[in-house]
RNA sequence: GGCAGGUUGCCCGAGCGGCCAAUGGGAGCGGACUGUAAAUCCGUCGGCUUUGCCUUCGAAGGUUCGAAUCCUUCACCUGCCA
């Protein structure tokens, strides 16, 4: 091995879960600046943590001197590929188009757009619009064994339940894409999460087929918990990139509390700190995992990335403030007040209602029934005590650091109330 | 097109005329123990103006004092036959 090649730092970093013969893929790595692409379907307003995997992933690619194309899928967006889940209910075009011009900007943060190797963003609606379905049907459905698709991994699990003919075809939306980027752009290389690699080698195949030159693929791993469930699942869900849709504050918290096993992974998946600094901190989070270092780290990394180092700053501050230990009355009123800015604040004017209105008013309880469920299971708490009656309405005389106050739901949720008036 | 089976709370799944807001498991939430970790144990888990009321068991009607449970129609799913 002379020149290092950016495929060994991948699989160092275990992302590398399939991949075409890794030999021609290696060899093309390692020759000149290599065209590749990866998809992003609008299925939500937001791009997740998996999408984020794929983004500095092909942002690997670009630093070893490769050139991206970032397709956002106008086009399967209105498709959807088939999930284990079941049938999809289909997006309307307006949805899908304005999700695909949220997803185009938020993607376009990630790779660099300048130098010899830009980044070029496509959209598959430009192309497939407006295709014929004769056109279709016998340039590219006639590539594509039926016997094949249907022995493939997820249409094979859908059978039971159903598939509609819509789903079932996705795989050739995907696949037609990397013949069309190939044929107008010279992109050779395809990468995208393990649930793709079915629709990635479909358009790799398709290449061959039709042109008869060789395309390459990988794909990386599903990232899961310790437990091997999926992550992501949060409260109310997805682990959204969109600060409208996850809070940074919340965001940070998140990577702040993965499993202790799971640190090393992420930071190999995530960080673009050296391989030596990786390890050290993978040794650290082994020997003193109390000090979590891996989990700051990875935190303070992924964050900076996703909501910049002004944002993460403020949330690093927050955190201490909130979680540091110390008596919330020793606080100042600046620090306390941009703390709970951070981690989510309403504003009440006037009576200050109950206990368990504030809880709902700061999103802390879905309902009233949930937030007296939560005082009876004495995981409500107002000033860091306690709160044993849900009849109890705060006073004036509660609040702290000049006009708040601070509910705590169970150990890490954290709200503020901003209390003028009165 | 015919026949059979199915559609229950976030998910999986019991219930098959009153004792059903509906058994159980998982997820979630809270408590204890910790390190804002994991594991474990305990509790909780539709809404509300909360000893009661309201809305839920694919949809709409109907039978009944009373329906998730019976009948009719519709929608969707699965299997077998055409």
């Amino acid at each position: 091995m002379s020149t290092p090649n950016v495929l060994d730092d991948l699989e160092w970093r275990g992302l590398i879960a399939h991949s075409t013969d890794r030999d021609a893929l290696r060899d093309a790595l390692g020759g000149g600046s290599v065209r590749f692409y990866v998809g992003f379907d609008p299925t939500a307003p937001s791009l997740h943590m998996g999408n984020l995997v794929q983004l500095v992933t092909a942002r690997r690619l670009q630093d070893a001197g490769h050139t991206p194309y970032i397709l956002v899928g106008g086009a399967t967006g209105m498709i959807g590929d088939p999930r284990d889940s079941g049938e999809r209910t289909l997006n309307t075009a307006e949805t899908v188009a304005e999700w695909t011009e949220k997803v185009r900007r938020q993607v376009s943060g990630f790779v660099s757009f300048e130098g010899d190797n830009a980044a070029t963003l496509v959209n598959n609606h430009d192309w497939t619009a407006g295709l014929s379905v004769i056109d279709f049907l016998r340039d590219i459905g006639k590539h594509f064994p039926v016997n094949r698709m249907l022995a493939r991994d997820t249409v094979r699990r859908r059978l039971e339940s159903g598939i509609s003919y819509t789903e079932f075809s996705y795989v050739l939306l995907q696949s037609m894409d990397f013949l069309h980027l190939f044929r107008e752009h010279g992109v050779t290389l395809q990468h995208g999460g393990s649930d793709q690699w079915g629709n990635i080698t479909g358009g790799a195949e398709l290449v061959r087929r039709v042109t008869g030159e060789q395309a390459h693929a990988f794909a990386t791993p599903l990232i899961t918990k310790a437990d091997g469930t999926k992550y992501g699942k949060t409260e109310g869900g997805a682990l959204w990139l969109d600060a409208e849709m996850m809070s940074p504050y919340a965001f940070y918290q998140f990577w702040l509390n993965v499993e202790d096993v799971k640190v090393g992974e992420l930071l190999r998946i995530f960080s673009t700190r050296p391989h030596e600094e990786i390890e050290d901190l993978e040794k650290q989070t082994a020997e003193k995992p109390f000090l979590r270092a891996g989990q700051r780290a990875l935190a303070d990394e992924i964050t900076t990335l996703v909501h910049g180092a002004r944002e993460t700053e403020a949330i690093r501050a927050a955190s201490a403030a909130l979680f540091g230990g110390g008596e919330l009355v020793d606080l100042d009123g600046a620090t306390l007040g941009a703390a709970l800015r951070e981690a989510g604040s309403v504003e009440v004017a006037g009576e200050i209602p109950t206990v368990v209105d504030l809880l709902v008013l700061t999103g802390l309880a879905q309902s009233k029934g949930e937030a007296r469920r939560t005082i009876g299971e004495g995981g409500a708490y107002l000033n860091n005590a306690r709160v044993t009656d849900p009849e109890l309405t705060p006073s004036h005389d509660d609040l702290v650091a000049g006009g708040w106050l601070v509910l705590r739901r169970g150990k890490k949720r954290f709200a503020g109330v901003a209390v003028s008036g009165g």
